[in-house]
DNA sequence: GACATTATTCTAACACTTAGAATAAGTCTT
DNA sequence: AAGACTTATTCTAAGTGTTAGAATAATGTC
């Protein structure tokens, strides 16, 4: 507020009404300056004057004629599918998996990387990054050149500020300038952020947060954490690590979390916590594979569905946790939609279903209550990868007259 | 998204900038058109063009010159205090507190007025908001046309589109319409919340929240909760009770809440719980003076200011119980300030205060609690009633040419 | 071919902000 | 007291937008 902030300008609703616009064909596949018009509120001459930029800059195309009983032919808009391509990269612990999409988000090639469970180097990483990248482009046979950017899921805070990887815990990542690594190597817009976000904006954009202006995109897998919609756009938080829901203390003085603190919510609903739980009910379980959290845990989904009354006392004391944690978050942010995600959320939450909303309602104020629909996640595709490729296309969506502009300086430089 | 919202246009650019400017002069007391340049960033001119309409619309006044060493001097601007007056009302359980302020919100008058403990109707209250209203303004001699709005804290969950009052705990109320009710006796423009929200919106103008973009003001009293300033705006929430921040579990099955469920937070860390405590402790504490809850919070403060052990202890254990909250809290939101206030929070965390800085700093993860700078409110006047009419203050100054259009009506009558 | 209907583009009006020129209001110098 | 200098403020014209309504386009029907 005291400091010199960038203006707003006409210019800035231009751009808005634009990114509107985008959103929607890149929602619908395809729709029509009419349905645009009703769709964003704007007059049919701004919707026309805007499509016919993009048309121009190729962003846009008319894909053929939509012809009515009466009256003349609408003409259909779609964006400008082969116009480019966008990458999403979801680097995790065990694993990096690259995506390559069109400018309308269909995937056209996917290409995975098991990663050694020992220590890894930055350099490594950003090797690994840059090989598979050159993978991936060779698989689908897309130029180099049409890739608008690249979007990268690191684990771990990432501070947009600096560009710094500000630490990676199974790593001992700490302070690494991962987004100026990777500039020197891939000459290519980049977006780095971690993948609770890229979750959010997936589930924002593709899932159950269309059209949604505040959610919770739950993640429940080996870690536990939130993405946060607030308004419509990703809630960053002062130093961007906003959704940090996984280290809630449910349980004053429990059980001791990898981040040091003790009673953590991930302690008792991430992965390892729930086979603690198992452990905790009978040390020597079948249900237990040692070394093998996914084995595990899908052994105990198998087992409850079918009734074994350990797996069920398992899952139950997990939606106990759970509730207290989506509770508090209910009554917290009080938003109109949460969803749970990860491997961890679809092997169990189903299962735990009734006796989950139960227990959420009961330990939660009535109205954030009532105002919040609860949903698993429906997403069939990879929500990180697909999330982090959707927000560089955002980025290169949203400014205008990429390809104009540097025809008018190519200009300038032939004078 | 999908709804026809409401379109930008350049009028909220001005109407934006506008309000920039009002609310500098408001912080500041005073300002002059070069230093509204520098704070809000805008040009000279449109500094020069909006300021020109607001002292013709009699909203701004020139109050003096400032005459430097060399050059032509400044006029010095300040908001026209004696231009109206705005009044905030503070309903709460056992009290009603008025007051009435100049538009530059300075105190006029107040008045407070004792609730009889049994339950009340809607009715009743309406008619003490009224006769309150009166007193006030004969109080300082205000005439009734000059007030331009009343902000008006009722307990519990408010809902801004029906103009309903959803749940009065105590008072047993449901769904009354009190916004209507109020409005039909008191034809004045009223703006309703909830304490939570107006104690908010006092810190973020007047508070340790000035500038702050991102903010939670914690209110830590008989009842306990926040409320949340996100992108320098008060976020409401989907259904306007964000920031329920005392009913977060933090003891999964702990102490039954007042609210039905168990482990709440607020069952700790509000004075009825602080009690609980302390009864815990020595159920024959000579600390504890029943149905005197402020005596006996306040006993316990000076007895631990003291040395006294059982104090202590009592202080101590409500530090682990609070440092849980706002661990999560800070993790979750990631704002950059964090004002404890109200009155259990200015008799009691001080005492505790090195102590819990370190167990939220342990209860937190590394950056969110870097970022966050923790604080006891200093505000010195009455949060509740200031923030209830800043509130109606901020819809008053946000409307443009008020005083013009209704000439222009007035005109269009006339033909 | 005239008419009806719907889609799209064109035109002119209107609402802003703002760079830079012009003007205003002082002090300082001579 | 006139002119130089300095800073504040206003004025002017240009630039960027949106948009209502007129004009035009494209189709089917009679």
């Amino acid at each position: 507020m005291s400091q010199p902030k960038p203006r707003t300008t006409t210019r800035d609703i231009r751009q808005a009404n634009r990114l509107q616009i985008l959103h929607q064909l890149l929602l619908r596949k395809s729709s029509t300056r009419q349905e645009l018009t009703r769709l964003t509120g704007l007059s049919t001459a701004t919707v026309a004057h805007l499509v016919g930029a993009m048309l121009a800059e190729g962003l846009v195309v008319e894909t053929g004629v939509e012809i009515p009983q009466i009256g003349r032919p609408t003409t259909i808009l779609a964006l400008n599918a082969a116009g480019g391509a966008c990458v999403g990269v979801d680097v995790a612990e065990t694993y990096i998996h690259y995506e390559l999409y069109d400018l309308m988000l269909t995937n056209l090639a996917r290409y995975d990387l098991a990663l050694p469970s020992s220590k890894i180097e930055p350099e490594e990483v950003v090797q690994l990054i840059v090989t598979g990248f050159d993978t991936l482009l060779a698989q689908a046979a897309m130029a180099r050149e049409k890739v608008v950017g690249i979007g990268i899921s690191i684990p771990g805070p990432f501070e947009h500020a600096t560009g710094v990887s500000v630490f990676a815990p199974t790593w001992g990542w700490a302070n690494v300038p991962l987004k100026a690594m990777l500039e020197e190597r891939l000459e290519i817009p980049l977006y780095l952020d971690n993948p609770l976000k890229f979750n959010a904006i997936a589930e924002a954009w593709f899932g159950g947060g269309r059209g949604i202006d505040t959610m919770a995109a739950v993640v429940l897998g080996t870690g536990v954490g939130a993405g946060l919609v607030i308004d419509g756009k990703l809630y960053h938080g002062s130093s961007n690590t906003a959704g940090e829901w996984g280290h809630t203390i449910i349980v004053a003085g429990g059980r001791t979390c990898r981040c040091g603190n003790q009673g953590c919510l991930e302690a008792y609903v991430g992965a390892p916590g729930i086979l603690q739980t198992l452990l905790e009910i009978d040390r020597s379980s079948p249900l237990h594979f040692p070394g093998d959290q996914t084995r595990s845990i899908e052994a105990i989904a198998t087992a409850a569905a079918q009734g074994d009354a350990m797996a069920l006392e398992v899952v139950n004391r997990t939606a106990v946790y759970l509730s207290a944690g989506l509770g508090s978050l209910i009554n917290f942010l009080n938003p109109e939609v949460v969803i749970i995600g990860s491997w961890v959320g679809a092997l169990l939450v189903p299962i735990m279903w009734e006796k989950l909303l139960s227990l959420v309602e009961r330990q939660s104020l009535e109205r954030p209550y009532m105002a919040a629909r609860i949903m698993v996640s429906d997403m069939a595709r990879n929500s990180v990868s697909l999330g982090a490729a959707t927000s560089v296309l955002e980025e290169y969506l949203a400014k205008e007259g990429r390809r104009s502009k540097r025809r008018l300086t190519e200009k300038g430089a032939e004078r």
